[in-house]
DNA sequence: ATTGACACCTAGCATAACTAGGCATAGAAT
DNA sequence: ATTCTATGCCTAGTTATGCTAGGTGTCAAT
């Protein structure tokens, strides 16, 4: 990404991919580059802190799983994650109106 | 703003008023307010620091200005802050997009 | 045997918005 | 007269969080 741009939208995008479905952190990585169209194709330093901050505030839940030999950790969205989602969508629809009209777009 | 949403989008916003002409801080906040529908209501203590980057990266330029009795730094864009802005613009448009299609908008 | 993709982790860094204070002028209200 | 509000500027320090740079280990292919 470039410069601080992604600060306070990370959590927007971790909680939409796993809306989709249970997903573990390298997929998560994976899917955030095919969604974005190689535009976010961020550092596993990035993404597992910030599943690790989600669950810690009930977002998320996780599971582990080895069933081809290489051990996963399996994250899903909570009740509580859901609700959260909504809402940053909302914020983001608000937040991306905001700039467009600022910038007169 | 909430949390750190804001955060690698500031300077669009400032290079982006100061495209309509010169202004000082102070109007600043309040074109913000007004072009956003109160959406950035920002602080001062946000605003002045962004501006004295910009200036010292050359993107912006200033005068004071005392014809009312108050002070006033009146900031413009420089032709190198000029090109800043449409690359920001570019670069807003890139990541909104990007944000759009992960979270399927 | 070595390389590369997969899969996880964390300590420390860097950046930038914000908090919370400070200073000063002008005009309106009490 | 004095107080209050809006205007107008400033900065030291805090905080949040994405990222760097390192580490561990498995599996398949060369």
């Amino acid at each position: 990404m470039i410069g601080e741009t992604l600060k306070g939208h990370l959590d927007l995008l971790l909680l939409a991919v796993l809306q989709s479905g249970p997903a573990h952190g390298y997929a998560i990585i994976e899917t955030l580059r095919l969604r974005s169209a190689e535009v976010f194709d961020l550092p596993e330093g990035t993404i597992y802190p910030a599943l690790h901050r989600l669950e810690a505030q009930g977002l998320l839940a996780s599971d582990w799983s080895d069933d081809t030999g290489r051990r996963k950790r399996v994250y899903r969205l909570t009740p509580k994650g859901h609700e959260a989602l909504s809402q940053r969508q909302q914020e983001w629809r608000r937040f991306s109106q905001a700039i467009n009209q600022t910038i007169g777009i």
